[in-house]
DNA sequence: TACCGGTGTGAAATCCTTTTCACCGGCAGG
DNA sequence: CCTGCCGGTGAAAAGGATTTCACACCGGTA
């Protein structure tokens, strides 16, 4: 039961030798075999953790990495703080995560947090394109790498997945399933993700022609990549005049609640299409019918957490963006509208 | 673009005072008015932020408190955490989230992590209840609350939800709802949850008497909370010669292998009764007719962060363990048995 | 024998802030 | 007018590890 703390003085004193040698032990110095022994027993039986506080005060950097993400309950990003976490075990870091909530605020905070507490390195996905200021961690020379997300003009490295190509995809799929009036539900005017998600949607009708491309902006909607936002614009989309047939979901979470909102109104998945950008957690097992755009989340993660500890190698290559592909996730049920 | 660090020392040197002053106008300390405007005006000139290593290796410990959980991508830690976050937001700590994993040595490195940082306070939601060393942290006076399992001899408070009466409760309702032969899938052997809930179903079967108690142990199986462990017990029970026709699953993720496992063999949910300890995440938008045991895991997640502060502020009132209610969610379509 | 290069070691400086302690000045009471 | 007290202030120590620097000692060469 002791509550004093034991120091490298305490280990030195115990082995009859410097704390220098001591240290030089725990971190790989030259000492000879026979006094690492007798400093390695003696902390043994003191019992003795290094004090990773004193020594994140004189190394001027800790061993511990950040992790900022923008929804703790959104699964897409609990599964990239998975990639981050299986990358860093591999060394000796420790990941700790932090819940931005996508609010500036918080994040800012989260910021000063990581520069304030050394850490050794930040993983970001932005709460906001604009807002999030990088600045101060990059000006100390802090490893930023943006995932996700990417801060407007941040000079960090950053992964991302192929909004454009992914949002093209799904549409033209949707295209040749046989629906013709097909909406997107996208997120946030100005998220990065939301724009090149719409974008590459309106590529496809646009690539359609066929009278496809007629309604377009009627059929747009912006919501906030939350399962309420999806309903909302859903029920809009639903109470038109003409309705979609099918529409573009720009993530998981909207999806759960565009479902919500077609089950309202007595409609089910191959009647209305839909298709979503990211993988609908768990709907996979208990309503298999739906086909999606699956984002590599892991992936980005691990990748992401590569390009830090890079860069905390002391790489100097000039900051690079890594883009993953998404893949489309096609499952039968959704093979064409139910009147076709 | 500075690089180098502005000290207290530089914000005293710029305002023509002390770096005792300085740190007196940071703290609260009795300062002139005069002096404190200058000292400010001087800080924010340079761009001063306190250097929070140094800070936490003078008091000893720092302002961040850790939250341990096994798994991050099981939506009740999730909920739990936000709970925790909020709670937090509203003093000066910052809550760093770590996921162990259902891992004992990520778990314990994550203690050596949160010792070592001098961290303000500790949740643990353990992943064992007999590995998990909570020691280390109670000698050190560190304040730890144990939140949903309960480290077996650890003499801390704890938070937890009524396990034993969930279960009971849970059954009855299948029971009433005119099932006979109720199987029970629950957790590890050994876990406090596990063994709470799958003998509040017991409580249930016997106070049942009619015949139903008969089969009991062979209904039972323990699985390991997670979505395969669920999908693979439920179909051991579907292989059984004589099926239950319906079952008590001890977890969300768990229940979802389940109703998985169920689609498998062509069956739905009222016509075997399925009723989960635990919501299963939005699986009530895409399947509404599931009947849950509702946990307050948002609210657990609170009163564990407010515990943990009222340690923190130094209250010396022996150790205590909050239980919270859960409460049964009721959905029509559980009704009943089909073909009753 | 004298000198040199290399290796392992310890003393001491360093990282930045908080906190103790002594001190100074001013004000109130005797 | 003197003493006592008190609030504000600065100098310096403390907190625990890393790292520089100088030094002692070893074996080997000139």
């Amino acid at each position: 039961m002791r509550t004093q703390l034991v120091t490298i003085h305490d280990v030195a004193r115990a082995a009859g030798v410097s704390p220098a040698t001591v240290s030089r032990v725990f971190n790989g110095g030259k000492v000879t075999p026979a006094r690492a022994l007798s400093v390695q027993e003696a902390a043994a039986a003191l019992g003795f953790a290094p004090n990773r506080v004193a020594r994140s005060l004189r190394k001027q950097r800790s061993s511990v990495i950040a992790l900022i993400i923008p929804d703790i309950e959104n699964p897409f990003f609990t599964s990239l703080a998975r990639g981050v976490e299986d990358a860093a075990q591999r060394t000796s870091l420790s990941v700790v995560l932090c819940n931005s909530d996508e609010d500036t605020d918080k994040e800012r905070r989260y910021l000063e947090v990581a520069l304030g507490e050394q850490m050794a390195g930040v993983i970001v996905a932005a709460a906001s394109q604009d807002e999030t200021d990088l600045g101060p961690l990059t000006d100390r020379r802090v490893p930023v790498v943006a995932v996700d997300r990417r801060p407007r003009d941040a000079e960090v490295d950053a992964v991302q997945v192929d909004n454009h190509h992914g949002g093209e995809v799904a549409t033209r799929h949707l295209l040749q399933a046989g629906y013709h009036r097909i909406a997107c539900i996208t997120g946030p005017e100005g998220a990065s993700t939301s724009e090149e998600r719409l974008a590459g949607h309106r590529t496809a009708l646009r690539a359609a022609q066929g009278g496809a491309a007629a309604a377009d902006d009627a059929y747009v909607r912006h919501a906030d990549f939350r399962v309420d936002g999806g309903r909302a614009a859903m029920r809009e989309l639903l109470a038109l005049p003409e309705p979609p047939d099918a529409v573009f979901v720009a993530n998981n979470l909207m999806t759960i609640g565009v479902l919500d909102a077609l089950r309202e109104a007595g409609r089910t998945p191959p009647d209305v299409g839909v298709l979503s950008f990211g993988d609908v957690p768990w709907a996979s097992l208990v309503r298999p019918s739906l086909t999606a755009v699956e984002l590599p989340s892991y992936e980005l993660g691990r990748t992401a957490a590569d390009l830090l500890l890079q860069r905390m190698d002391g790489s100097v290559s000039p900051v690079q963006t890594v883009v993953l592909r998404t893949k489309l996730q096609v499952r039968k049920s959704t093979a064409g509208p139910a009147r076709r």
